[in-house]
Order: structure tokens, then sequence, then C-alpha cells
DNA sequence: GCGAATTGACCTTCGGGTAAATTACCTTCG
DNA sequence: CGAAGGTAATTTACCCGAAGGTCAATTCGC
């Protein structure tokens, strides 16, 4: 639109406010699917003002995974600690959804499929996803040890399907943007309880 | 590489070929990742060959959607129907297990969450997503009514939790292609009775 | 005026898509 | 049975738009 010239927004504040468009886009549409130019649009500034600050896509996705990564990595270590999986998994939800409510579409950047099969930005979405299984399905460990069953096959299964169920849920709320998060925990924990009596 | 010429390939033959591959490339990477171009490389044969049989990408995808549709819809409508939950969702696991086992991205292709955003090919894959959706997972509402749950909101979100379990289980066979179906559907047992008892 | 913020214009690569030419198979007629 | 010609299979070379990335200029706050 204007010519060019300050608009009197700090750095810092600019970046804050690129990362949060980036977010949304990359956990809406997918890596792949977004280009800067699209990013820099919908934040209502020009594509070489987001290269100036974020050197590359990969730096900007980079930069978004840690945003996210350290919000969700944060609210699982922080979150309740009932004992019982069914409970231990409430409160690992509950924290999320407190976490995330504004920001809704966090969790889908970390667990954007079509990444970049390698380099920098696959290392530091491992690292996240890493830490929240080892935090998040800990649980999960007990209820199989409970029920027997040690093949860590198994476990890793296990951790699969509950991170990915997470990501269901989380898609399921972007698409039902009038539900709470108090909503959502409640809503879990009807299914997780009609689960246990399954 | 060689120069032009027919190769003695009926269209039919190659058109089958060209699906094999492309189920694979899209099962592994996702729509957007994949190009034309290396379709047809992996299949040993030059681009042009498949616009000239596909028409386009889009053309191409639809193809694969309604291979693994048909092959995933078949296997599920055909599935053992063992009362009680747990019974049911392993039959439709078994089912799918074997249909797949040797064309193991074969879900993935229908689960890519990268897909654009409408379209015929939104439209075909919501198709068979709703048709997976509606066998696989009328037990689940059994299960919520038997626990007294009646929200529809409910039974939506488990729904999707299914779906993506089921994929996530998918996700992590593609990454064990050692494992066989019927390891498979045990190693889902152990978890499906593991969960029952938290 | 100096430096930070900001931009329009540009370059380059990549990927979807196309046109025309080449080769081989199959029919048909002498 | 063999030559002519149509048709199907296949490729090389190309076009074009979109997206990643860069440069130099311009404007504002201090």
């Amino acid at each position: 639109m204007g010519k060019a010239g300050t608009k009197g927004v700090s750095r810092t504040d600019r970046e804050r406010q690129i990362v949060d468009v980036a977010v949304e886009e990359f956990g809406r549409h997918g890596y792949a699917s977004v280009s800067v130019a699209a990013v820099a649009r919908r934040a209502g500034i020009s594509k070489p003002l987001v290269y100036s600050y974020f050197d590359s896509k990969d730096g900007l996705f980079l930069a978004c995974v840690h945003r996210v990564g350290a919000l969700l990595a944060d609210a699982v270590a922080g979150a309740g600690s009932r004992r019982g999986s069914t409970g231990h998994a409430l409160d690992t939800l509950s924290a999320i959804f407190t976490a995330v409510e504004h920001c809704r579409h966090a969790w889908s950047v970390l667990y954007d499929p079509a990444l970049p099969p390698s380099g920098e930005v696959r290392d530091a979405v491992s690292l996240y996803r890493g830490r929240l299984a080892a935090m998040g399905a800990a649980g999960a460990a007990g209820l199989l040890t409970r029920a027997g069953h040690d093949d860590p096959l198994d476990h890793e299964l296990l951790n699969g399907v509950w991170q990915y169920a997470v990501t269901a849920v989380m898609r399921w709320w972007s698409e039902h943007p009038e539900q709470s998060a108090a909503a959502m925990t409640a809503r879990c924990a009807r299914l997780l309880t009609a689960l246990g009596t399954g």
C-alpha cells in the first residue's frame, strides 16, 4: 500500500506480530501450503520485511516452532498430576486447552505431517515432540505395565496414538471456535470415562 | 531415457502402475509436497505420459483417492462384526490391516491434512472419509450412549479421534515394515484391553 | 543527519501443464 | 505373406505462473 519508511513499530513487536500470523497460517494449512508472501499480506506488511527479520521461510517456521513448543512444553510440565491414567490424561489435556485457547493452531504447527523430511526444522520439531511425548505419555507407560504388557514397541505405538488423538481433538476445536477450554475439558472427560467402561 | 515410442505397455497396466507409485508418494509425503515429475521419475516414465492419462495433478490424486477409498471402504464393510465396542474396533482394524498390507500408505492418502481446502479433490476425500466414519465408528455411538452421553458433538469428536488414532497406527506401521498385519492386530488388541482397564 | 523500519522491483528456481514429433504395434488390403 | 497406413504409447523441448529470496531506495523517529 503506502510508500516505504518506518511506521514506528519496533522490531520486537513486529516479530511477535508476524509469528502470531504465521502460527495461525502454518497451523491451519501446513508448512508446504503456506507462502511467505501470504503471511506478509495477512500481517499487513511486505515480504522483504519478513525476510529481513527471519532470513528464510525455514527461519520463520523455526520461530513458530519455538514459540509453540515452549508454550506447550511449559503447559504440560505444569499440568496437575492426579494419579491414574484417566486423571493424568485429563490434567494434561486441560493444561493444553487453557494454554492455547487464544492460539488454537499451536498444536498443529508441531504436528504438521508434511514437514521437510530432514534438516534443522525437522530437528527442532522432533525435539519438542519428544519432550511432549515423554511427559504426556509417561502415564501411558503405567497403563500398559499395569495391564502386564511390556513390549517397548507397544509403548511406542501407544505414544503415537496418544499424540494423534490430541491432534484430532485440537483440529476439532479449531473447527468449533465457540467451545471454551473448560467445555473442551468436560467433553474429553466424558469421552475418557466412556472409553474406560467400554 | 531412451527415445520416444511405445514400449508395449497397455494404458490400463500403465495407469495401474502409475497409481501404485502415486499412492505411495502421496501417502508418504502428502499432496502438496509431491510433484508429478517425481511420480513419473519413480515410475520410470516421463511427465507428459502421466498428464496424458490423468489430465492434471488433481486428476492423478483423484485416481489415488478412488483406489484407496474403494479398497478401504470394502474392507471395513466386510469386516467381522463382533458385539461390544472393543471387539468391533478390533475387527475393523484387522480388516484394514489385511487390506492394505501390500499398500501401507493407502490410509494416509485419504487422511492427508494438507489437501486443497475445496474443490473436487476435497469432495471425493470427504465422501470416502464419511463412509469410513459412518461404518467404523458406528460402534463409537453405542459406546457413548451406553455411558449415558448423547451430545451429538461428543459423537462427532469421538469419531474424529478414532480416525486420527487409526492414522497414527498406520503411520507407525509404515515406519515398522517388518510387522505383519497379524502382528499389528495382536498389538492393537493389547492396547485396547489395556485402555479398557485404565 | 543517522540509523532503523519498510518497500517496489527484480532475479531465479521449481513445478504444473502443453505441443509436436517419434516409435512401435495392429489392421487391412493386395 | 508383405507393404501401407492408422492408432496408441511415449518422449524431448518448451511455456508460464507462483514462490523463495535479494537489492537498493525511501521514509520516519530520534
